[in-house]
DNA sequence: GAATTCATGTAACTTGTTACATGATTTA
DNA sequence: TAAATCATGTAACAAGTTACATGAATTC
């Protein structure tokens, strides 16, 4: 349900075309709703079955022909009601997470071999927020003031969420480790 | 995946039914890995027929019968090798933060209760939390002293999330709403 | 007497993932 | 010349959800 809404919503933004949905969603909401291109297509053609969104053909002259869906009315109305609508409940699925729970046996080093690849891929991430918080793409594409306001705190959040990951992280290893396990760290 | 190996490792921890092992689940990693009754019988009776486990058939006088499943030592070898196996990767889906952003045009009255619905499923959650954490059940539990820990400090994560959550939401209230939107908040 | 708990499960459905296929254009 | 990008999609599969069915025992 929250990816058709979210498919409505970018729509709604800017009429486009399923690939560059793809695109749309890794640059802003990426970071807390991943999608795959299946499900695009398979959503977008489902709108489309019920009158949600109509798609029009553009000829990409040598490029691939794009089909650009827009919203119809039905569809607009789908997007509001599910924005006044309750939340889905929050379903974490943190793998680091479920896997300490059961890792009290594994050797010292694996285990912080296993936490400190968790905590590299966490800094790529982090720097790709700032990054993007930086580029201010957000102020040309957001419709108003307020919009953009809302786009950055989304972003912030993910700063904040990777950083308390990190501060457990470090007191994880201190609790776990106390005199380290290999030099550097 | 991990929900496969997640069964194997609470059986390991102690040999149970599936029913069980739903309670299971939910009082101790349900905050970051949620599941149902359907998707454990069905793990189960995979893991069943692939020789990772075998079921005893407990009588329960006048209770129902309970099927309570244990390791091989197949399985045995599958939770080990995925201790040690690279990660899944963390993919966050998160409702609230999908529909904030394109909720700029929601009339602030209505987006605030959003948020303070919210806001308050994460405070019972906090308790609970925090209960479990007063309760000390994990130390009678835990197999040694170590895992223990890891308990503990898994619950830790969950505290550190929701506090995280609870003050992104202030700030994001002082942001969008300065004056306030009713008595009260 | 009604609801909840214990305990098993099935069926149907929705959502998410992976792999593949096509074919032109651009970049390395 | 090989790989990446743009752009469409399909098929098969894996994982997650919802609803239902059964039936005894216990608690409200």
């Amino acid at each position: 349900m929250s990816l058709r809404a979210a498919i409505l919503g970018f729509l709604d933004l800017d009429p486009t075309s399923g690939y560059s949905l793809k695109q749309r969603f890794e640059g802003s909401v990426g970071s807390f709703w991943s999608v795959t291109q299946s499900q695009i297509y398979r959503e977008l053609h489902a709108l489309e079955r019920e009158k949600k969104v109509v798609a029009k053909r553009e000829a990409g002259d040598g490029a691939p022909d794009r089909k650009v869906y827009a919203l119809t009315k039905a569809g607009r109305e789908e997007l509001q009601a599910w924005l006044r609508a309750p939340l889905e409940p929050l379903q974490l699925r943190h793998p680091l997470l479920l896997k300490f729970v059961f890792a009290a046996d594994v050797p010292p080093e694996e285990l912080d071999a296993v936490l400190s690849r968790y905590e590299a891929s966490l800094e790529v991430t982090r720097a790709e927020y700032r990054g993007r918080l930086l580029a201010k793409e957000i102020f040309s594409l957001a419709r108003n003031k307020r919009e953009a306001a809302m786009w950055v705190l989304s972003i912030e959040h993910g700063l904040a969420w990777c950083d308390t990951e990190l501060e457990w992280l470090k007191k994880t290893r201190k609790a776990l480790f106390p005199g380290g396990t290999r030099a550097g760290r």
